[in-house]
DNA sequence: TAAATTATTTAAGTAAGCTTAAACCTTGGA
DNA sequence: TCCAAGGTTTAAGCTTACTTAAATAATTTA
């Protein structure tokens, strides 16, 4: 098994990786990472080395199928792990992340099991992620649209919060907006992009860096 | 805070010290530790400097105040976990104590006074052991008498088992000897200092090794 | 398309935590 | 009391995962 910073390096090139859908490079896993770039290109060869990540120089990397293994193997632990502080321990939504963090590398795939078990088998964590399955599976998710997309006077509910900083989380859960709330979109302002929401009767204005963070489904009218 | 080997440095210098009541020799330590007395030598030189613990050439170890303060918080976290995990996940006896081995270092004060709260801040582990407070203290222990001390004819009941490898805590499980466990001494041979036990109307041998682990409370003759 | 800028890699160095082998203390037995 | 045996420390060296600074490749711009 690869070591926490491997395993951090593979959970990182996954997620920049499905965001942009393509090869990752340099300077965006090092400033995910917080880490120099020397540090990245270092790794990089080891982790091309053992297999787990294809690596050219100057053209990033990508996961190999093995390394996506271990990756949604991590991912999977830190949303299990989420999920069982916020519904046994009752912590709530921006407590968890930096515990997961921690967790997540040092629990056998025994007592992970045991926790999926306990939890029913759950198939989104707390921010509406995928919970990747044993077997590396990722359950599908619905059809979803980023709240930027969406259309004034139009109701939505909220499915996915993508990962983000427990800053913005705990804003969020502040203002009760969670997974599964329902809103309308009031207002687009073209200007800085940003857009109001009516949410529990009180307008919000949320700002273009949290718009890309919320992604949504409509809600039928009926 | 201490590094993870720092911490396990420290939670060891504990254990022993509280078994044996004097310094602590490096190779105890490093039998203990599973590592080269030269490492143990380097280490203790780190923590000294520290103020963890005292340490003096050729002479052995031990905690300072501080030192032991740092020694009971990872054995809090320990303990808690081991009884959590049995308590809410339903593992055993013997499959907690390498995963908590982990988790005690990845665990902030914040989550393991959660899971402390969770348990109903419980006084003592699976195993009988006493669960550090938050603040440093230990629950006042019960007397109990080693089972190598114990007459013939006269029953007892079990109320720890110290820190002992899985295997023997998985045997014990397997003949139902558990905490709280009523038995009664059938005979002391006296040439392997092994012990015949009643258990459930079953009759076990328990070899010396064994018998030094376990500590128990005479019951009240009705 | 050449020069300038930016991104990436290589080189050299550091710290932690180990190892083995050699040197050094301490102590028990004659 | 001396000295050998055993425990302990020091010395030298290794690996992992980082850093900064210098060198090099790729890309942008003029």
């Amino acid at each position: 098994m690869p070591t926490i910073s491997k395993e951090d390096y593979l959970k990182s090139i996954y997620t920049l990786n499905s965001q942009a859908d393509r090869a990752v490079s340099t300077s965006n896993l090092a400033a995910k990472l917080e880490l120099s770039n020397a540090a990245i290109s270092d790794m990089s060869k080891k982790l091309s080395e053992l297999g787990l990540i294809s690596y050219e120089k100057y053209k990033g990397v990508e996961l190999t199928k093995e390394g996506e293994i271990i990756a949604l193997n991590i991912l999977r632990r830190h949303r299990l792990w989420e999920l069982f502080m916020i519904k046994v321990l009752n912590l709530s939504w921006d407590e968890v992340h930096d515990e997961a963090e921690k967790l997540e590398h040092h629990t056998s795939e025994f007592l992970i099991d045991k926790i999926d078990e306990y939890l029913g088998f759950p198939e989104f964590d707390p921010h509406g992620a995928p919970i990747p399955r044993k077997n590396g599976d990722l359950p599908k998710m619905p059809e979803l649209i980023s709240l930027s997309e969406c259309e004034i006077e139009k109701k939505y509910q909220v499915l996915r919060v993508v990962d983000s900083p427990s800053e913005l989380v705990s804003y969020l859960g502040r203002i009760g907006l969670n997974i599964n709330s329902e809103i309308e979109i009031k207002e687009k302002l073209s200007f800085d992009n940003s857009i109001i929401i009516l949410l529990d009767n009180i307008n919000h204005s949320l700002s273009e860096k949290v718009v890309d963070k919320i992604f949504v489904k409509e809600l039928e009218v009926n």
